[in-house]
DNA sequence: GTGTGCCGCTAAACCGGTTTTCTAAACCGG
DNA sequence: CCGGTTTAGAAAACCGGTTTAGCGGCACAC
């Protein structure tokens, strides 16, 4: 009686097959050592077997994982969800499968980024949301790993960036043309992140996007007031609450400028409850241009950066390293330009008085 | 003059603190083995040398990777842009991370599923859009791996599946009380695979909505023409080339049943390109509810189904059988309601006549 | 004084493959 | 018929860890 509840091994091929495990493994990776008939012979027998080469064990001898990884300090379950996340994915995932490469999300275990970061089998990685001093960063770098960093610069690596200076700037130029000056900034803040060390600095983006902001301010010969700046979560809920925030703190801005369209949305949410009417009452400006901009009523008027392309580009970047060890690190700069729909409007260009109904 | 281009293994660890490979692994896997000085230098040489245990070593010796595989015949790209699966993805995510887990999508390489599982590095796996039959569901198998299947049922793995008859006659039903009675189906049809077999049957998911529509026809006393069902792919553009197709062979429908909310979006983009008002003059149901539903205009009828859920429950399903290898298969089944939004009127509600212009 | 048990550690086997090195037989020209 | 080159495949080393078996030394009991 036989008993096999295990996965065949190669070794069991070589015994079945009459061979050595160095014939099964010719069999599979360079058949023309073998002669023909032996060859077409150990992998009937494999066949028969139901064997296939255990994956881990190939990645170990070939020192290669065949998959790209994408580092973030976001749970996974966020990247999922989150409206940025699935085209910058989606552009990753291109240009990884052009290349027969996997993709594997490198997220907190347990709230851990370091834990995640060496229990990762990959052959690199592109990180996003991560400064180039995060501990992280080199961690990997010591692992031997290639690393493109995303939104974010330093020398040594490689780096895709846009231009969000130039775009913060023309999203607060478009609304102090409409004739808006009161205008609330809602900046991104730092994602919390369940770890000791809570270096809660303004993230990267939001420092470059609030001095395109203020360059705009200034070419009109105006300053942005830094009391008009809040910080909140970059997500719908966020947005709302910090509009609501504002305004029950008595702010009464004709203009906000968010730094994310989920905030934008979240300010628009909010206003409507507060019974304005956008645009006619409150003008509102995003940042990132995500599919849903454009589909929701009124649509809206956003700084578009090339998200996909981003992600396409980072990749390709990293598989270049990855490929050919010894490359240079490049460095590419996106653009980014503003894009007018229906959430913006002319300071009085409103049409009725407001109503007390929502 | 010391060179190591290399990433420390253990064995250099053991040889600069003067100890075995063994005293370095209990270090850090079983340190109560060791007397405290010991494990203490023993980290601390391994700390100044930079050293990480190998991952793919340690998945190789402890024969587990702690990473979830998701199946699906779509490519990686589209799985990051479909609006379904963003929530399913958060879904599994979230169960996934809840336990530590990490999750990796196994997707065509050049075209071939089977050379995606074979190369995936997994403790188990969660299918969509695979029936029980495809080869790869027994190639993971054999592989002595778990599996769930979603949307898919067999007697022999889990499964998580949704009322999609009852959810699909719901749909049919509302439309008929409205007083249609010319109404266009959106099937969803098989994707086309890269690969030899072109085994082109119908998803079974749309045999169980198709069995839904009809047994709302039934009850009404009518039956429903197939002639008027069309196939097409489940995407927005799928939708509007299957309704203009439609529409051009000279079939004047008054409602549209679409199989899923991408082609309910396609079909009222086409309709309003042939000077259509939604619903006044067509009527649109969707399939699945997914968020863009809610947010369009008007906004979308359609038959919500938990698809976050779905996915938590199969990932949930598939931990219990990871961690605990002789567990029974289970069967999960959840339920579909109708949504009534906006993209649905009765019959002869329509305002004025239809114009020329769009 | 010696057997017993425990402590702290090491050597060797193992996970499941690939790759390098080596050998016996076949081939080949002179 | 002989020395040298191919050819087909085997043996062994290796990838980088973990785990099992075992060993020397010390404390303690008898």
């Amino acid at each position: 009686m036989e008993r096999r509840a295990h996965r065949p091994r190669i070794a069991d091929v070589a015994r079945e097959a009459g061979v050595s495990k160095t014939a099964v493994s010719f069999a599979f990776n360079s058949p023309e050592r073998l002669s023909l008939e032996t060859a077409d012979r150990i992998r009937e027998v494999a066949e028969s077997l139901g064997y296939r080469p255990h994956p881990v064990a190939r990645m170990l001898t070939q020192r290669r994982t065949m998959t790209l990884g994408v580092l973030t300090p976001q749970a996974l379950s966020v990247i999922f969800s989150n409206p940025f996340f699935a085209p910058f994915n989606e552009g990753i995932a291109r240009a990884a499968e052009d290349e027969g490469y996997e993709l594997h999300f490198i997220s907190p275990i347990h709230g851990s980024l370091p834990a995640a970061v060496s229990r990762a089998t990959v052959d690199g990685v592109v990180a996003i949301g991560v400064s180039a001093e995060h501990p992280e960063v080199g961690q990997i770098r010591r692992a031997g790993l290639p690393i493109v960093m995303v939104d974010a610069e330093d020398g040594e690596h490689s780096s895709v960036v846009i231009d969000e200076e130039g775009g913060a700037r023309a999203a607060a130029a478009h609304l102090l043309e409409l004739g808006h000056r009161d205008i609330l900034v809602l900046a991104v803040e730092a994602p919390q992140v369940a770890d000791e060390r809570a270096d809660r600095a303004a993230p990267a983006v939001t420092v470059r996007r609030l001095r395109g902001y203020r360059r705009a301010f200034e070419s009109a010969g105006l300053t942005l007031d830094p009391s008009r700046v809040i910080a909140a979560r970059a997500s719908i809920d966020g947005g709302a609450a910090a509009f609501q925030g504002a305004w029950s703190q008595g702010l009464r801005p004709t203009a906000v400028l968010a730094m994310s369209d989920a905030m934008a949305l979240g300010a628009i949410r909010a206003a409507r409850e507060l019974g304005l009417r956008v645009p006619a009452e409150l003008s509102v400006v995003g940042f990132d241009d995500i599919d849903l901009a454009s589909h929701v009523d009124p649509a809206l008027t956003t700084v578009h950066q090339p998200i996909r392309q981003k992600g396409f580009e980072a990749a390709r970047l990293l598989l270049e390293e990855v490929e050919q060890p010894a490359s240079p690190s490049r460095h590419l700069r996106l653009e980014t330009r503003l894009i007018v729909r229906g959430s913006t409007a002319p300071l009085h260009a409103r049409g009725e008085v407001p109503g007390t109904q929502q």
